[in-house]
DNA sequence: CAGGCGTGGTG
DNA sequence: TCACCAAGCCT
């Protein structure tokens, strides 16, 4: 029997997906989208895509943007980090290699956001080279082809994988091959209930002929997540003749690393005086909160790690200082300053709260 | 190198 | 509801 390459690719010129970034033979704009896709859905980054090349059209124009406006057009988006090595990617192609990407994926991985799948989705599809590019979903379609039993999550599962794809790449057909793997892993051959029944390959499948596509791939299990209350302070003072309100920077490293939020802490109680206490701890902030105040916002959230629940009072500073990392926004600008999304509700809760 | 890192969709 | 999952990378 014939390798499945030639029925994939064939479905492949009839079923591709059409989406912004292909057919653009615009290596920035694939670059963006490689970086936007790691991790996320197409159809989340597509709106993203198109925002960004509007304000950010080319590798110049974003190794000159801010890294706040950088944050600002990813905010959403999730997994920042992303954004402030992408931003830093882009001012090494232009000071190192000329505003061009390096043919070379050895070169493309020195890139800060250019891994192992990035660089080989980029040599192959920009280049033409004969590279391997495995992501999610070339993982669990050939999991599910070549019947692979190791947990495809381990380092022993990735290794095999990668040897799959390499052996598995038709010479000087790797850009539509390895796109045609990931649109048949986000369209036929997903997580759960794939389509057999109109897969271009699924005479080809090991998994599918014993019956057991539903069984892979093979995971091992994730950690259960905590959950976690926070207080937040949402301190609101006119200055002049403006509204401000006192948001903090959080630590370069970690958890929304950069952005922007309320002033806020762990608690493990109720009571307001713990609320102030932690926050005093954390900020050196000496905030007043009345007893028995309703919060402005609660917000639930879950992060990759863990949930929280976050509730915002409006309280007032006290004549005591402020720590360093905090800072005076005005109320109007607080879109201009990049949050996370439970940060970016309670802020729009406050305006939509505040009828000045 | 195992774990940290966001958010939205889905069954 | 909630656990799982998604075009991974970094440390």
């Amino acid at each position: 029997m014939q390798h499945f390459s030639s029925r994939l690719l064939n479905w492949y010129n009839k079923n591709k997906r059409t989406l912004p970034w292909r057919g653009h033979r615009n290596e920035y704009a694939v670059w963006v989208s490689e970086i936007m896709l790691q991790q996320t859905r197409v159809e989340t980054v597509i709106p993203y895509f198109k925002k960004w090349m509007k304000l950010f059209p080319n590798v110049r124009a974003l190794a000159k943007a801010s890294e706040r406006e950088v944050l600002n057009v990813w905010e959403g988006l999730g997994y920042y980090s992303r954004a402030r090595n992408f931003h830093k990617a882009a001012k090494i192609v232009i000071e190192k290699y000329g505003g061009k990407l390096p043919n070379d994926v050895v070169e493309l991985r020195k890139l800060p956001g250019i891994g192992r799948y990035t660089a080989g989705a980029l040599a192959s599809i920009l280049f033409g080279m004969d590279e391997p590019a495995l992501d999610g979903n070339l993982k669990r379609v050939y999991a599910r082809l070549l019947d692979v039993k190791m947990p495809i999550n381990s380092a022993d599962g990735e290794k095999l994988l990668w040897k799959i794809a390499y052996e598995n790449l038709p010479k000087g057909k790797a850009a539509d091959f390895n796109q045609a793997l990931m649109d048949l892993g986000a369209r036929i051959c997903v997580p759960k209930n794939p389509r057999c029944g109109v897969c271009p390959i699924a005479r080809d499948c090991e998994a599918k002929k014993r019956g057991v596509q539903h069984l892979r791939p093979v995971k091992v299990a994730k950690k259960i997540v905590p959950h976690y209350v926070h207080a937040a302070a949402v301190v609101v003072e006119r200055i002049g003749n403006s509204l401000y309100v006192l948001l903090a920077k959080r630590p370069a490293r970690g958890l929304l690393a950069g952005m922007w939020e309320f002033p806020n802490a762990r608690v493990e109680g109720e009571s307001v005086g713990e609320a102030a206490s932690a926050l005093r701890a954390a900020y050196r902030l000496n905030v007043r909160m009345k007893r028995g105040l309703n919060p402005l916002a609660t917000v639930e959230h879950t992060y990759s790690h863990f949930k929280v629940t976050v509730n915002a009072f409006r309280c007032e500073l006290s004549k005591a200082a402020m720590g360093e990392n905090l800072k005076w926004i005005r109320l109007k600008d607080l879109g201009k300053y990049p949050m996370g999304k439970v940060d970016r509700a309670i802020a729009r809760k406050l305006k939509s709260d505040s009828h000045f």
